[in-house]
RNA sequence: GCUGAAGUGGUGGAAUUGGUAGACACGUUGGACUUAAAAUCCAAUGUCCAUUAGGACGUACGGGUUCAAGUCCCGUCUUCAGUACCA
């Protein structure tokens, strides 16, 4: 009976899903343990050979968790709302939604092909809306809520409104817009109700604001910062411009600080929280303001150095600062004028590419010192950016190199505030060995103290107090697409109206095209029943709008990552229609204890689940404040390209080690077309696309050798590969051996097939073992001490490495295991059962048919792990190295059972180490445990 | 520039706490079986010297600590990833 991995695997896996082997029990007694993928976006390419590696991982540590006696959950579902199906619908037409269902089945059939242990009862998916019925109710919760800074934390927005119109709102401590102005009770009461809705809508966690956002105009949407990448759009690559629109946003900076915070409790990567560090980018400093001679204006301006208050000797604002048109005198209001035009036109990303040129203007007008009442020249310039602080700073030359060039470039005067600093050739940012001279009150101090005393001393003057800034921006939620989830807002004279959570969803209308209207409106805007009747709580067609009782929907979609936001936490009861998970099961589930995925969510998908989860938990919604306690990245699979060359303006290939006689222009082919020595299949080529019909091939040994390219696998580089393949080949436990035995983890590595028979011919040899020829031949034998000892090493290296999520250096030790029993001959029960245990979560269907082999009725994933004996592992005596001085290097064989003493003395006594020690008697003998013994002298 | 990770045979990669570097696999070479091929099995395989016995060198580079360093410390170089006029 040979190995026959395609009927097994179909075996078990259709057992399996009949058997609901792997569904999670929601009331259990045992502990939980919560195993969670980052769910995929359904694309229409199906699924790559990188795809599965987190997938592999993480099963491979729920099914380990399972044997170790836990209820383990480890769910799968689909991030289904997205561009790709969209631009599908544009083109062709179809529904968004029969692409998107097309392609899950199609996952859905790839997955289950390498037999993950999913539990497929609660499978989401972003796009049903039976699941984005509770993202537009998170989305109104969060409407109705306001952040209370001293209570630190989300507040219902009613008792924000209590509090107006009893003492107004100089008493209130939350963070809100920019331009609130202060009011009373009385004001407050004396407010049109639609004054009072905008009063509010500057506190409200998602709120609709004037921003200024960065749109794509050939995606005709707005992006996020983390949608961007070099100044393009992540998808598409398409040029990205700033324009002003009305936009929902998320007040994700109230959460800034509990989000820096929150770090220090999870268990992730360095990386990766370092990554969400620099996004929150906090930094300690002042807020500054500076009188503007001749106005009644004030500048304020954010510094991280207020000790170096003395060293201002101009200020620069950002170009776009609201200032600069009204300060600006008229001597040099041209120039001005000039120099913000430019500015503006300039593209962020030139802006970003063309750091070395320095530019800038001189407004004319001057600034007061808070200190020294002397004039401060007021300058623009690009290097200060209108997005971060106040779009403001105060420039100390002598200690920020920016200030520094700025002034050498133009002349400015140049202050030394530092004692005991050479400043003539560059700024000097050394905080640490900074002492103030040259500024009155501040001279010989140190940073610490310079800091504080100036802050202390501008507080006196009423112009300035310490202030953190966080780099972290308000996230802007509004996308103008079709396939996203419909905002439950509808507008009563310009101002947004929740629908009631009891009417939810508000399922996204019908379209005839999937493109934004000729008057520019999103393509919301193109349905025709799309309007909400408040008294009858439904959406009716839009011709009735009335704006009495039928009002306009909101045309804007949520963006991709508001179903990600929360989605982990709608499997724990996915399909209840009552809550959007029931509270018991939130309570027993928490949180997701291990979570694999790519780091390329580091600040998007991440960031914005973990400010949800924090809101939610505010709200008394979830027991936790944190959604991923701990978090892997998986390594990047990349796809190996294959290149011909072409020789240019002809029709004629050359192989790779003649290309260089030529001029030539690459191409890439695609992969299946090469074999594993790099060598062209030309007839499969001619066949592959028209263009290579009637090539010409120069050979060389008559073969045709391609050129090679490591990069991100993608279907415009032909590179790749599909895992179907793979489990046709060789079966989806091969493949499963082979993605862990690639190498570590977390590392990026190019996919070859290279070592595939390696991993799949130990697998036939596993098989072996436990088969005489044709027949299942395990016995009751007693196990031998050998065979004993090769179990236990195998059951302690494989433990330790799940727990390390070494998972490659597993996959040898199960090699070294079969071939040593292999060489003992072991049929015992006693050794092979625990064995298949072992290897049942990397290798899931060949252990199931092992397993049942030996006997047993119900599934191997039921069945414990094996417990390790330390006793089969000791020996009686062992061979220890001993060096002596570092010269010296020999073996001894000693016994085991001998105390420290005795082996000392058995080492001084050893006739080889009398003979070299001849005249160096060593004074001490140093016993390491287990290793070696060394001889001091 | 800053932050993070890394650099080990022909290749992917092992090496626990500082304790016999190169496990395991691929590839290569030789052999067995076979009419032949595939499959399978066996042996060799870091470099150099040596017929052998054996020896020397060897974890990017240069130093250091230690009886002992791939591992720890200092400096240099290189690669990858993220991020950037952030005041």
């Amino acid at each position: 009976m040979s190995y026959d991995y395609n009927a097994i695997e179909k075996k078990w896996q259709a057992y399996w899903a009949k058997n609901e082997t792997f569904k999670a029990d929601g009331n259990s007694k045992k502990e939980k343990y919560y195993v969670l993928d980052m769910f995929p976006y359904p694309s229409g390419a199906g699924l790559h050979v990188g795809h599965p590696l987190g997938y592999i991982a993480s099963d491979i540590y729920a099914r380990y968790k399972r044997h170790k006696g836990f209820n383990v959950l480890h769910p799968q579902g689909y991030d289904s709302f997205g561009l790709p199906a969209e631009q599908y619908a544009i083109q062709t037409g179809q529904h968004p939604a029969i692409t998107t269902k097309d392609n899950i089945a199609r996952y859905r059939e790839q997955l289950d092909k390498i037999g993950f242990s999913f539990d497929w009862s609660k499978e989401v998916r972003t796009s049903d809306p039976a699941y984005y019925k509770w993202t537009q109710w998170i989305f109104i919760q969060l409407f109705n809520s306001w952040y209370d800074i001293d209570a630190d934390k989300a507040r219902d927005i009613k008792e924000l409104e209590a509090i107006f119109a009893s003492e107004g709102n100089a008493t209130i401590n939350a963070v809100c817009d920019e331009d609130v102005k202060e009011f009373s009770a009385a004001d407050w009461n004396g407010f049109s109700s639609k004054e009072q809705q905008q009063e509010l809508l500057k506190y409200r966690l998602t709120y609709l604001a004037e921003t200024e956002v960065n749109w794509c105009p050939q995606l005709g949407t707005v992006l996020a910062n983390d949608e961007i990448v070099n100044g393009v759009s992540e998808r598409g690559g398409y040029p990205v411009i700033r324009k002003k629109m009305t936009q929902w946003s998320m007040r994700i900076s109230a959460y800034a600080e509990r989000l820096l915070q929150g770090l220090e409790t999870i268990d992730w990567t360095d990386s990766l929280k370092e990554s969400q560090r620099n996004w929150i980018g906090k930094s300690v400093g002042a807020s500054v303001t500076f009188d503007i001679k001749g106005y009644n204006d004030k500048i304020e301006v954010f510094t991280t150095r207020p000790d170096t208050i003395f060293g201002a000797t101009f200020m620069t604002l950002a170009p776009e600062h609201d200032l600069v048109a009204k300060i600006t005198t008229a001597e040099q209001k041209e120039a001005v004028d000039t120099y913000v035009e430019a500015t503006a036109k300039r593209s962020e990303r030139e802006r970003m590419a063309d750091v070395k040129t320095i530019s800038g203007v001189f407004t004319g007008a001057y600034a007061e010192h808070p200190f020294t009442k002397e004039p401060v020249p007021i300058w623009i310039g690009d290097y200060v950016l209108a997005g971060y602080g106040t779009g403001a700073v105060m420039a100390v030359p002598c200690g920020d190199q920016r200030d520094y060039d700025f002034a050498k470039h133009f002349d400015i005067p140049i202050k030394n505030i530092f004692e005991g600093i050479d400043i003539s050739e560059e700024a000097f940012a050394d905080k640490e060995k900074t002492v103030i001279a040259n500024s009155d009150f501040l001279n010989g101090l140190n940073y610490k103290k310079a800091t504080k005393t100036a802050i202390y001393e501008l507080e006196k003057l009423g112009q300035g107090q310490g202030k953190t800034n966080y780099r972290l921006r308000d996230a802007v939620f509004s996308r103008q697409r079709y396939w996203g989830e419909p905002f439950p807002v509808y507008y009563v004279d310009g101002m947004p109206q929740m629908i009631d959570a009891t009417h939810l969803p508000v399922e996204l209308p019908e379209v005839e095209k999937y493109l934004p209207t000729e008057t520019g409106e999103p393509p919301l805007g193109r349905a025709d029943v799309w309007a909400w009747d408040a008294v009858n709580n439904k959406v009716v067609p839009n011709d009735k709008i009335d704006d009495t009782t039928i009002f306009p929907l909101e045309l804007n979609t949520m963006p991709g990552w508001a179903g990600s936001s929360w989605y982990l936490f709608r499997y724990m009861d996915a399909g209840n229609e009552e809550a959007f998970a029931s509270e018991e099961a939130l309570q027993y589930w928490q949180n997701v204890d291990l979570y694999i995925g790519g780091s390329e969510h580091a600040t998007g998908h991440l960031l914005y689940a973990r400010f949800w989860t924090k809101f939610l938990h505010d709200k008394g919604s979830l027991p936790v404040d944190e959604p991923f306690k701990k978090l892997i990245n998986q390594g990047m699979i990349l796809g190996t390209s294959a290149i011909v060359y072409r020789v240019s303006g002809t029709d004629n290939y050359v192989s790779k080690g003649l290309k260089d006689s030529y001029e030539t222009e690459e191409l890439r082919v695609d992969v299946s077309l090469i074999n594993s020595a790099d060598e062209l299949d030309i007839e499969g080529l001619k066949k592959w696309q028209p263009q290579f019909k009637d090539a010409n091939f120069e050979l060389e040994d008559r073969k045709y050798i391609v050129g090679r390219e490591v990069e991100k696998m993608s279907k415009r580089w032909y590179n790749v590969v599909n895992p179907d393949d793979i489990c046709n080949d060789y079966g989806a436990d091969t493949l499963r051996l082979y993605e862990m035995f690639l190498g570590p983890l977390e590392q990026a590595k190019p996919w070859n097939t290279a070592g595939i028979t390696g991993v799949h011919s130990f697998l036939k040899k596993m098989w072996k073992l436990y088969h005489n020829e044709e027949v299942f031949a395990v016995t009751d034998t007693e196990p031998t001490k050998d065979s004993l000892k090769t179990l236990h090493k195998t059951i302690k290296k494989v433990e330790e490495d799940i727990e390390n999520f070494s998972f490659n250096t597993s996959v040898s030790t199960f090699m070294i295991a079969v071939n040593e029993l292999t060489a003992q001959k072991c049929t015992a029960r006693a050794i092979l059962e625990p064995l298949a245990v072992l290897i049942s979560p990397y290798a899931p269907h060949i252990a199931e048919e092992l397993w049942q082999k030996l006997g047993n009725n119900e599934s191997v994933a039921t069945a414990g792990f094996p417990v390790f004996e330390e006793k089969h592992l000791v020996e009686s005596t062992k061979q220890y190295p001993i060096s002596f001085n570092g010269k010296m290097r020999f073996t001894m064989e000693l016994s085991l059972d001998l105390s420290k003493d005795e082996i000392e003395a058995a080492v001084m006594a050893h006739e080889k180490t009398q003979q070299q020690l001849a005249g160096r008697t060593p004074k001490k003998v140093i016993i390491v445990p287990g290793k070696i013994v060394n001889l001091v002298g």
